[in-house]
Order: C-alpha cells, then sequence, then structure tokens
DNA sequence: ATTACAAATGCAACTCAGTTGCAGGTGCAA
DNA sequence: TTGCACCTGCAACTGAGTTGCATTTGTAAT
C-alpha cells in the first residue's frame, strides 16, 4: 500500500490522502472504475468533485487511463509503467462484459496496419471487444 | 428523397415527417450526427424528446448505428443494408477526426483474430481510430 | 371514405454525469 | 516556520438523456 504514494511522487503530484485511496482503490479492483462508483466507496471521505479533479489530474500525469463504457460512462483504470505524461501508450484491449458491464484492460499483440482511404492520418489505434468475462461465464 | 420513406417501410417503421426528415439529414451528413446536431438543424420542426425516441426507434430497427464519440456523446449514422433489427453488422472503422470532432465510418478488411485470456468470449469487435481527416488535413 | 386503435408526438418535469467559481485548507520547498 | 501554489469542499450550474401523460397521427380493417 506504500506503492500508491511512489506513483504519486513519481509522476510529480502532491501526496493528499483522498489521491492516496483513489490509486489504492484503482488497483485493487481488477477492471475499470468511475466516478459514482469511487464516491460511493468513499462515502464522506472526500467531496464528489474532488474525486472528479483527482481522476482528471491523474489522467494527465499518465497514472491512469480514461475508458468510455457502452452508455458513455468514463471509467479509469491504472496505466502500465510506460505512460508518461498525456501519451497514453494504449497497446491493450477493452474489454466490455455485456453482463456485469464491467470493463478489463487485457494484453494484445500489435495491432494490424490498415490501409485508409488518402487523406486520413491516424495517431492512435483502439482495439474494443464486448463480450461475457470469466467471472460471468462461470455461474 | 424518396429513399427514406422506403427505408421505413422496409424497417417496418411507420411513415412521420420528423422520421423522414432524420433520415434525409443522416443521409447528407459524411460523418456520424448527435442528438443535439439534429435539434439544431430541425430548429422548431421538431420537439428535442422525439428525436431522441426518433433515433431510438432507428437504432433499434437496424437503420441506424450508434457511436460514442470521445467525450461519451452519443452519435449517429446510417447502417448499410446488411444490418437487421439489434444485430448491426459492424465491420467498419470509426474514424474520429481530432480537429473538427466529426466521426466517420470507413470500411475495412475484417478484423483479425485474437487469443484473449481463457474464459473470455467475444461476442463482437469494434475498431476504431483517433487522427486528422481528410477536410482537416488540408487547409 | 370512415373508423378505431396502436403508435408517435409535444410538453413539463426530472435524473444524473460532469463543470465552474470561490473561499478556506494543506503539501512542500526554501 | 513561513509563503505560496496547489488541493479540497461547497454551492450552483450545464447539458445529455429519460419518463409520464395528454393529444395527435398513421395505418389497417371495415
Amino acid at each position: 500500500m506504500e506503492s500508491a504514494i511512489r506513483v504519486l511522487r513519481d509522476h510529480g503530484l502532491r501526496k493528499t490522502s483522498i489521491r492516496i485511496k483513489v490509486i489504492d482503490l484503482l488497483s485493487s479492483a481488477n477492471h475499470a472504475v468511475s466516478q459514482p462508483d469511487l464516491e460511493q466507496q468513499l462515502e464522506s471521505e472526500a467531496d464528489r468533485v474532488t474525486i472528479y479533479r483527482t481522476l482528471k489530474s491523474l489522467e494527465e500525469k499518465g497514472v491512469v487511463h480514461k475508458i468510455l463504457d457502452m452508455a458513455g460512462l468514463s471509467k479509469y483504470a491504472l496505466c502500465k509503467d510506460e505512460c508518461t505524461d498525456h501519451q497514453h501508450k494504449d497497446e491493450h484491449l477493452h474489454f466490455h462484459c455485456q453482463v456485469c458491464g464491467n470493463i478489463f484492460c487485457l494484453n494484445i499483440p500489435g495491432l494490424p496496419d490498415y490501409n485508409l482511404p488518402a487523406g486520413y492520418s491516424i495517431k492512435q489505434m483502439h482495439l474494443s471487444a464486448e463480450g461475457v468475462c470469466v467471472s460471468c461465464s462461470k455461474g
């Protein structure tokens, strides 16, 4: 649980109790987490606006990355070490479970190149999938 | 402009003036369109709630498909003929322009298969890209 | 054509995610 | 330990999307 403090220091962010709690919650979840999720888990430990701003800071410094769920709700997951400020190396697949609604970051081999119509220049590719996750396929 | 009427008939939807206008607007745009876009273009010709319900009906009957932009806003584009009720054959790439914010549906060859961790079963894959579109790269 | 009913529309009011401004509190470097 | 930038909490707001209900309209059967 000391790792949250190191994460903050390494990314040039001030050490505050709310940031530590948010990072700990994100790292103990195996799926992406939304602001409403955090607001509920933090109960009265943090103001709702502060949670929004905390997530924004963490994203800007490359600690977390944002994923939109199927309904357009923002969810957040910790980045791998390779991510730096604003340059999120997103070499993984976002798996959206149709049953529990959770989003899981899964490793994939590199994306293939596609030939697009002339004039379109690609800066970043995103691959996502819908289906049923491990826990929901048991049971 | 008669094609909107045929689209409605072919998909078992009643012919109403608002639906025709919405379909015409969608087919004349070369990019995906949001409810706020339509609300502005239809001015006082349709109630805002009706536009939401129109888009929902069109989506349910396989006339349009929904795409979320980078901010989580729902945008809609006409489906190709292969789409049927609720079974959207999404064999194309959604290109999000970082300059104008528009989303374009581009054809791509079939998606590759990926080996996921055991237990995850994929129902549908989605490929998207960020970059600069044709119009924005000129200029 | 007329009718009758389901489906579509308009209006008002609502929910909920996310934002902004500002006053007061806190981390941290000097 | 002091100073100041940054963080937090509160209140108020914005804007997308939804729901309930009364009214109107499309369409199929007469």
